[in-house]
DNA sequence: ACCCGATATGTAATCGGTTGCAAGATGATT
DNA sequence: AATCATCTTGCAACCGATTACATATCGGGT
């Protein structure tokens, strides 16, 4: 018994052809003759042979590999997206090597933008530089982008989101209505911030500025958001508020609870994301659900397509839905 | 301006030294003369050279990933972990490779365990088997660990987690206590069960059949639990629950609020995780918490010393700590 | 002047598959 | 019977690095 691990010659020399007809009858069945398949297959059954993709690969000139540039993986709005991305890769021959874009430095994210190392990047941040990601592998963007960077873009209608969630606020008869924004510089955060705007202008409202209360996507933001808006007088501040994503949403209710008030007795919110949880925490959150699954699985299949040469270049627009749960209600209403 | 790919033998040339000498400067500076080390690198620079990994890993038979099996992706609770994860391997040269092994089939998952593609193993799937992954690549488990496969273990003591959780409960008073269960056949679900009745069994009390729902540690099992809760006659059902993970919990909690009861006034809620959002919520859950990051770091830690050879193989057992907020109370108490 | 060790570099084999090209076999076409 | 397309297979170059071994250089010790 040796310890060796064999290799496509010895499963050649046993099924007595050439080591090129192993390769064939491996990754093109049908360019083999049905005896030689079975006796390749026999060999490959009687030594135990595993294929050596970094061998494979190298002759390919391809890796194998898809790589997901996630902002932070800590986060659970991504690891759906993942979970989506997984079920069309793995099926397609990939491998999902997932990079955290806040632990691993910025020059070793070129180096996954690497034609040796990947074969197609998946990019979910949108704070990363354009010039560094241009003119590598082939790369499409899920839910940010990065402006200036031409590649295929999976992603929702934020304007159109913010119009969702403002009509229905304001068909609940709220004029005074908030948006807490997301960290600044996050394209994400600007487009709901202008679609917000443009929804209320559309009716005739304003959004003043002590109506934007700036976070950060995190919990912690939307705790924080709370004090601030508690501190505002009560009869000026706003009685609704949108957020930029649910966790901040969660964040602010659990604080403003917290300090004796009610949601949404004393102030309307509505969400961003409909991120599992959320349908489960007292009141059930309102909210723009985003179809993260799906968005990974296009994204997946998007780029798989470009990889192969598909020139598509257009953006998917996937469709946002309001889900109006009790965190939500008419203005002024008293229990 | 020529398109292909400089290879190392381009830069040797414009270097005017050898491939091998390359070679060393880039992989072994101090084994090259600081001139030659400057020339190229200069060469490097001008040719934009960029390393096969291919190549080497073909070379130095490695691969420089390492594949985390993952029971669910889309499950928040494994997002921190693989943050932990990354952490480590990112600066240490390795790739982080996720696979699902819900959505991989179970032969696929075999590729993983295989030393051409990874040169290492963290599995957080306590439902592999044992003889699959046995005598294969390098691996360590996380969380959850497979019954008969020799590997270090990084964990934390669910017993003792029980213990705590059912010590509270006792001490507010509680004697009609019952469990919430996992999915049925993960190590996890027995091992806090068995937690829950030792711990039970110290305080001389039973854990009856009827005080022993089963869940799957999903939100919405959570919520089942609820409805089986409530049909259960007032008087002799359990006026606290330890759940074994936090998403149940809420949905439990969501459900009971929904159908007008109060928590913790009417049933005290001890969660398992502490995943972030829980204390956040209405009431801020009473939970388990299990340090995340932590165990995706050091499960990451010791694979990497397994794979240069230190033979460490015992268990690593993590703390874990009972964090009481306000879902738990005296009982019987009524306001 | 000679030998030795340390240091720096080059030569060439090697990792383990893939694939272009060519050749042999087989069967169909005219 | 000759020609040709098709199918199957083998030969051998190739992918792009790494590294064992050999060689060259230099300074110091005796």
């Amino acid at each position: 018994m040796k310890h060796e691990r064999p290799k496509i010659s010895d499963v050649a020399r046993i099924a007595g052809v050439s080591t090129a007809t192993v390769s064939r009858a491996i990754s093109r069945p049908d360019r083999v003759s049905v005896e030689t398949r079975a006796a390749v297959q026999a060999a490959i059954d009687r030594t135990g042979y595993r294929l050596n993709h970094a061998a494979r690969n190298l002759r390919r000139r391809r890796t194998g590999g898809i790589v997901a540039l996630v902002p932070n993986l800590a986060n659970p709005f991504f690891s759906q997206i993942l979970s989506g991305i997984a079920s069309v890769l793995g099926p397609a021959g990939y491998n999902l090597l997932v990079a955290d874009t806040e632990t691993a430095g910025a020059d070793s994210l070129l180096d996954y933008a690497e034609p040796s190392r990947a074969d197609g990047l998946i990019v979910l941040d949108g704070r990363l530089s354009a010039d560094a990601l241009r003119g590598r592998v082939p790369l499409v963007e899920a839910c940010e982008w990065v402006p200036g960077l031409a590649a295929p873009r999976i992603r929702i209608d934020n304007l159109a989101a913010a119009e969702l969630a403002i009509g229905h606020l304001h068909d609940l008869g709220h004029r005074r209505i908030g948006h807490v924004t997301g960290p600044r510089g996050n394209v994400l955060t600007e487009s709901r911030l202008t679609g917000t705007r443009a929804a209320l202008a559309a009716r005739h409202l304003a959004l003043t500025d002590d109506a934007i209360y700036s976070g950060d996507f995190s919990i912690e933001s939307g705790q924080a958001v709370a004090d601030t808006w508690l501190g505002q007088p009560a009869t000026s501040r706003p009685t609704a508020l949108f957020f930029a994503s649910d966790a901040m949403a969660c964040g602010f209710i659990g604080e403003v609870q917290h300090r004796g008030l009610s949601v949404p007795r004393d102030v309307s919110v509505v969400g961003f994301d409909d991120i599992e949880l959320v349908a489960h925490i007292s009141p059930p959150l309102t909210t723009i659900r985003q179809p993260r699954t799906d968005i990974g699985r296009r994204a997946a299949e998007r780029l798989l397509a470009k990889i192969v040469g598909d020139p598509v270049d257009e953006d998917t627009i996937l469709p946002v839905e309001l889900v109006v749960r009790a965190s939500t209600c008419r203005v002024g209403r008293t229990g």
